[in-house]
Parts: C-alpha cells; structure tokens; sequence
RNA sequence: CGGGGCGUAGCGCAGCCCGGUAGCGCAUCUGCUUUGGGAGCAGAGGGUCGCAGGUUCAAAUCCUGUCGCCCCGACCA
C-alpha cells in the first residue's frame, strides 16, 4: 500500500480524504465546507464536462449563461421550492467595505435595498426570463442547459460529496404538453445513466423518487443511484419533471395552436462535481486513486529509465516511435523524462494518481525491442515488444474500461439484498450494507420510521424492478404494490 | 446546534501531563554518488508554536477567553 493511504477496512472515511490528498484532486478551503478543486481533480471534470456537454448538443440542447445573484423576492414565489432552499441560503446585504481598526468591516450604509440570494439552483431566475421569451407554441420547446457554480450552506460537508459551492450543469426545459416534458425527463435521465455507466464505468439503477426525497418545486424526481465500496448509495443525478409549477408561479404562458392561453410545462436536471466523489468510490483501491480510461486526463505514462548521458538518448529516441504512434491515435499520453526522481518514484506516484496504464522502456527494452507494461486496475505487469505496441493501447483502454464495469456491476449486484421483514432488513443494514429491495406501504410516515430506526432512506422506486409484485409492508403489514430500493446513503 | 479531535517550518507530525534558548520525517537548496518499485552521504535555508489576555524570574507547555478547521450525529445534490 502507498504510503500516507489509510486503508479502506481500517477507515473508509479516511481513505477517501487520503486518496484526494494524495491524487492532488482537491483540498479544503480557508472557508468552511468549500474546497480548491486542484489541476487533477479539474482535468477530470473538464473531461466529464466535455462528454456530457457533448451529449446534451446531441440531444437537442443549447448552453446559455443566467446570473449568479437572485432577487430574494424571486424566491417565494414558488411555494414548494421555497421551503426546500430557505434553511440553506447564502444572502448577499450589503455592497462595500470600509476601513476600520480590525482591517475592515463592512459599510452599513451601503445595505441593499433588496437584497441578493446566490443561487442554489436557477429554476427561479430563469422562469422569470422564460416569461420573456415564450409568447407561442412556436417559441417551444426551449432547450438549455448552463454549466454554473451554486451555493448550498451545508451544516455537514465533504469533499466533493458535499460542499458549500460546487460546480455543476443545470438543464431547464419548457414544453407545450405534458407528454412531452415527461418525455424529456426521462431522456435526460438516460444521458445520466448512459454517461455514468459508459464513461464513468459506475454502474446506476434507474427510478423515481418518494415524495420526501423529491426536488422542491417538483412533481416527479427520477435519479440515477450507484452503490459505492462501502456499502452506501449515492445519488449521482436528478432528473425533474416540474409540471406547470413554475410556469404557475411565474405566469409563463403561451398561446396554443388551438388558440387557448396555457401554461408551459418544465423539467430541470443536474448532475455536479458530486459525481468525482462517486467516481472515487467507485474504483480507487488502497494504492490510490483508478480512473476509468476514457475519462483520465492522462491514459498512458510513459517511464523511461536511464543509468547516464548514452542510456537516455538511446532510451528517449527508442520512445519516440511509440509515443508519436499514441498521439497519432488520439491517446492521452504523458513522457516523464524529469531527472530529478527516481523511475520507482515514478511508479508509485502515477499509480496514485490513477493513471490507466504505465509504459516503463529502460536500456534492457530498448535492446531486446521489448517495454515493459502496467495496468493500474489489475496491477499486472507485462513484458511486450515495442513493435505495434502502441496500436495496441486504445483496445486496452477499453478493456480496462469494461472491465472496471463489470467488476463494479458485479459488486453491486452482489451487495444487492432483498429484505421480507423488517428484522432482516436491519440485519442486512448492519451486517454488509448495501442496497436493500422491501416492501413499504407507501406513506410517509413509514418512510420518517423507517429512517429514523435504520438511518436507511427509500432510494427510488426502480423504473427495471426486479421485484415488482404485491406483497406486505415489513413494517405496518399494510398493502404494497411492489418492493422498493432502499440503503444507507451519502 | 450537540459530541469528539486538531491548530507547532511548504506538507505530515512529536514535544505539552512534569514550564528552562523549538524538534523529527518528507519536501526545498548545494555538492558528489545514484536511477528496472517512493535513492545514499555530507552540508544549508526555512517557524511571531492560531489569536488575545493572565500566572511566572521564565510559557509551545499552566489558567481564562476567543477564532478557525476536521471528524461523528440532527438537514441536503
């Protein structure tokens, strides 16, 4: 194990914070709960960004860029929505500083006449400019998504799972008819489940939220759930359709084709630095962080080893080839040549860092025509010749792709339980964690005890339910349609 | 907001109980030797011990206050 990594059976917790020290991801910020996001963790969002940007074009969908400040009044006029933001705003009162005898202090006379809430979320601010631009059923749908900043005062943080700011991207859509804003709903969650199982390598269940976890403003919420390492879930995106709630609150009409005045029909979606948390927990090991190929800002390192003058220029030329024939293919390669460390240094840092793949080329290699190869999921070192070595590197990568998946696919299935009472239900909570199927009345109230007792939430009612058939509630004994998804989670 | 922990060199920590001129590892700089799994030797630089009071001949250490951060719980993506 890399040293300054506490391992994950002694402490997870632990682990994951050594594992973003240690990869040089991110740290924590003079100011509570707020965190620097560092060159490695902001090249893998970068990469994230990118494909998701990528898949929201192809769905149709155009960027735009709404303000970081709302007015506070904007944020009562949706009943629902308030109550779910107010307990966690950030608001801005006043404008300029003055100097005083502690350095400075803030200016009372410069105290805004209505003062400024810095976005949690922009539902409010951007219905308020919807109203502007929809006047027909011509101007629908509207299909935008922005990549924002906002903020959530938190009581309890962690890095990147939970922080006060965080980066994220925030689709808001408006359509005719209910069908249709359903519809998308639904096709934005599929991006997210295709984007965390193809590019992720995280596999996800898919399904609906219960009323108490539901978005605030919202008539329906759909996630994408994933089971990390140790046992507890994270929602790593939401997908709402918000019926004409805010088209209510912000008097968003338009005239139909049938010559009616109606109200416009919307849906937001998120996913946000969160998921480089779910990513983390996901795969990394006691050795550091393991990045899945397609999303690694570097796929390949390149080593070389030398003892002089004569072994680096025979090493580095030997190199050339191999790393020319990677860059023509597309492949994100790295050459560290630095001098300064050692080739074992070398090692050890990549391998913390994530890297998919290392390729060691010393004298040896270069006299035999040989390099040495290393996995960083496996951990298997092989011996390979140079020659077409690197025309073999993007099928690896995908290997490792899929095979991250599938043994990330085959944890989950196996800490997959089904619970039939309540008993067992906390035995399995207690005893290995993990997702839990069970039958539950459907109220509220159940739910509060249930999470109370067990400190396990309802993570959605699966849309592919392999356990779809009546039964009873394992706590009231009432009558449920179906089992639901439920774990401990994040 | 409750419970726990921590603020000492760039990073990680010891020293505090029992007061007496501030230490260790890593990192940095110089030189030589090294380089196939976190190199070795020799030397060097770097700290108002979170902050403010107090006790004392003397405070990193004892007392009082204060600020901040982290972790575990009540809320949430």
């Amino acid at each position: 194990m890399a040293k300054n990594i506490t391992s994950q059976e002694k402490d997870y917790s632990q682990w994951y914070l050594d594992i973003i020290r240690e990869a040089k991801l991110a740290q924590h910020s003079p100011v509570r709960g707020c965190m620097v996001i560092r060159p490695n963790g902001y090249a893998l969002w970068e990469n994230m960004k990118a494909e998701l940007d990528r898949m929201f074009k192809e769905t149709g969908h155009e960027n735009a860029y709404f303000p970081l400040f709302i007015p506070k009044s904007f944020l009562s006029k949706e009943a629902q929505h308030v109550e779910g933001f107010a307990k966690e705003c950030a608001v801005i009162t006043h404008s300029r500083l003055i100097n005083s005898d502690n350095g400075v202090d803030v200016d009372p006379d410069s105290r805004l006449e209505e003062e400024l809430i810095v976005r949690p979320t922009s539902e409010t601010i951007i219905w308020d400019t919807y109203r502007d631009w929809i006047q027909s059923y011509r101007d629908l749908p509207i299909l935008v998504n922005q990549w924002a900043n906002v903020v959530r005062w938190e009581m309890r943080t962690r890095l990147f799972l939970r922080t006060m700011e965080f980066l994220w991207q925030e689709g808001h859509t408006a359509h005719a008819t209910r069908q249709e804003a359903e519809e998308e709903t639904r096709r934005m969650l599929e991006v997210y489940k295709t984007f965390a199982q193809d590019f992720m390598a995280m596999p996800v269940i898919t399904g609906v939220k219960t009323e108490s976890e539901r978005f605030a403003g919202a008539e329906d919420t759909y996630c994408i759930e994933a089971l990390m390492q140790d046992g507890k879930a994270l929602q790593a995106g939401t997908s709402h359709f918000l019926g004409q709630n805010f088209a209510k609150a912000f008097n968003v009409t338009f005239q139909d084709s049938d010559g009616q005045l109606k109200h416009v029909w919307a849906t937001s979606w998120g996913v946000s630095t969160r998921l480089i948390g779910g990513l983390i927990m996901t795969h990394s090991d006691d050795h550091g962080l393991v990045l899945p190929p397609r999303l690694a800002p570097t796929q390949v390192v390149i080593v070389p080893i030398w003892k002089n003058e004569d072994e680096r220029s025979t090493v580095l030329s030997y190199i050339a080839p191999i790393r020319a024939a990677l860059l023509a293919q597309g492949v994100r390669v790295k050459l560290d040549d630095r001098d300064n460390l050692k080739p074992g240094w070398k090692f050890t840092q990549y391998e913390i860092e994530g890297v998919p793949l290392r390729i060691a080329v010393g004298p040896r290699d270069a006299q035999s025509g040989n390099a040495e190869l290393a996995r960083r999921d496996t951990r298997e070192k092989s011996i390979v010749p140079s020659a077409g070595l690197a025309q073999q590197i993007p099928g690896l990568l995908e290997e490792i792709q899929s095979s991250l998946f599938n043994k990330a696919l085959e944890r989950t299935q196996q800490g997959t339980h089904v619970a039939a009472t309540y008993q067992e239900f906390r035995q399995i909570l207690d005893e290995k964690g993990g997702f839990v199927y069970a039958h539950w009345d459907g109220t509220a109230e159940t739910e509060a005890q249930i999470k109370e007792e067990t400190k396990a939430t309802v993570r959605c009612i699966p849309f592919d339910n392999p356990h779809d058939t009546p039964g009873e509630c394992m706590v009231t004994g009432k009558p449920s349609p179906r089992m639901v998804l439920f774990a401990r989670a994040y």
